[in-house]
DNA sequence: CCAGGAACCAGAAATATATTCTAGAATTAA
DNA sequence: TTAATTCTAGAATATATTTCTGGTTCCTGG
């Protein structure tokens, strides 16, 4: 089982970048399973939805992915790593604790809205992701990045301008309530057309409440 | 596509109550479908492993729910039910909107340690089921719950005891970091035994989050 | 009581889907 | 160039789902 991404594999997209012809079916495979996903559901991700898709043959796509679960817990694997990095980036500018919760709240909610049927797709395949072979490195990645999200809390803590609460907590308590609006947000109709209004208009709501659930004494309100 | 109990099922489940084998084939097989995510996974609810387990034959499960899908969009909105009767008749006990949002959160939490089987199928199941025939139905369900919560707050939203929050963020705001923390709960070992604590450890915490994320001016702090 | 119909159940047959396997082309490094 | 490795292809196989046909049981109207 070969399916991380091969020396010979980065050498040829280098090289097939400036021909007519990107071929990198890895990444060929991954974005023809989110297309699937998008348009005609989970289900659609299919060995043979993914190779009409993108002309991939059969015998290609196991080599790279070894199973079709295999395909979308690597895409729930890579869309969970970018969206980790926009959401770290944006903790990283912040200084005082509630630009910290700010930060978190909004960049996740911008990610979202930004990409969708990335965040549509990350949903709805969680159940199965969770369950794969890739179980334990997906458990790893969100237990880092709930790490991380403690770590940068941490000092704010002791000093008192965030509650004492415990630290099996705090990610829960800051992202849960955005979360969930943005999942029953994409649960409605595809684009938003249809259900509940964009998270972006609740911007202010959701990093507000965010603040208030986990601010220390004397901080709560602006 | 018959799936609703019918009367003749009814009268045959009365009566074979008084015997010595309760035959209801539906309820046998929902039974074995939740016993299959259980133990073996989402992936084990198949048509050959439920009928392993419950001894019905091909044709009884499709007679009763038309697909592989079908079983686990009707578990689905079996448990989505039986959870939310349990939340509803909580939140009516409340008066004070402090012990509403306290008898919400406290309603989800025990209940999903009471029936953490059932809670982490409802988890791992929603992406299939929300994609399912029932995709509709589950919808309705969905907004009658939430409806039914903003309800309960408006009066107290109009004399200012809760913030005035748009009323499609408020359900977000009370359930989101419990549903948040008790999935991840679930997600790590089974019964518990490996990853983080039960939820129970944290009552008053999330509890308390809740009220201090919705509580008017005034309020919010005991 | 006796049709006759509807729900229910069984299991074989048909279909669809996933996976394995063998062979060959492309690429790299020695 | 040659040998090794990666990658691709597609037929063959294995598994799973779904359909279909027939039979049983139970209710209902006459």
């Amino acid at each position: 089982m070969a399916t991380r991404t091969s020396v010979a594999a980065v050498a040829r997209a280098s090289k097939s970048a400036a021909d007519t012809e990107p071929h990198d079916r890895r990444q060929d495979i991954l974005r023809a399973a989110l297309a699937c996903a998008t348009e005609l559901g989970l289900e659609a991700v299919s060995i043979e939805g993914v190779r009409a898709r993108c002309g991939a043959s059969v015998g290609s796509i196991y080599h790279h992915f070894g199973s079709r679960e295999g395909i979308v817990a690597a895409l729930y694997v890579a869309l969970f790593q970018r969206q980790t990095a926009a959401i770290e980036a944006a903790l990283q500018k912040a200084t005082t604790p509630r630009e910290g919760v700010r930060a978190l709240v909004l960049s996740y909610l911008d990610w979202v809205v930004a990409h969708p049927d990335q965040a549509r797709f990350m949903f709805q395949a969680r159940g199965l992701a969770t369950q794969s072979s890739q179980h334990n490195a997906l458990a790893e990645l969100a237990q880092r990045r709930n790490q991380a999200l403690v770590d940068w809390f941490a000092p704010h803590q002791a000093k008192g301008a965030v509650l004492p609460l415990p630290c099996e907590l705090l990610p829960s308590l800051v992202m849960g309530p955005t979360q969930s609006y943005c999942r029953a947000w994409l649960s409605a109709g595809a684009g938003g057309q249809a259900g509940l209004p964009s998270p972006s208009r609740f911007r202010e709501e959701l990093a507000n409440a965010a603040w208030l659930a986990v601010a220390g004494e004397g901080h709560a309100r602006q």
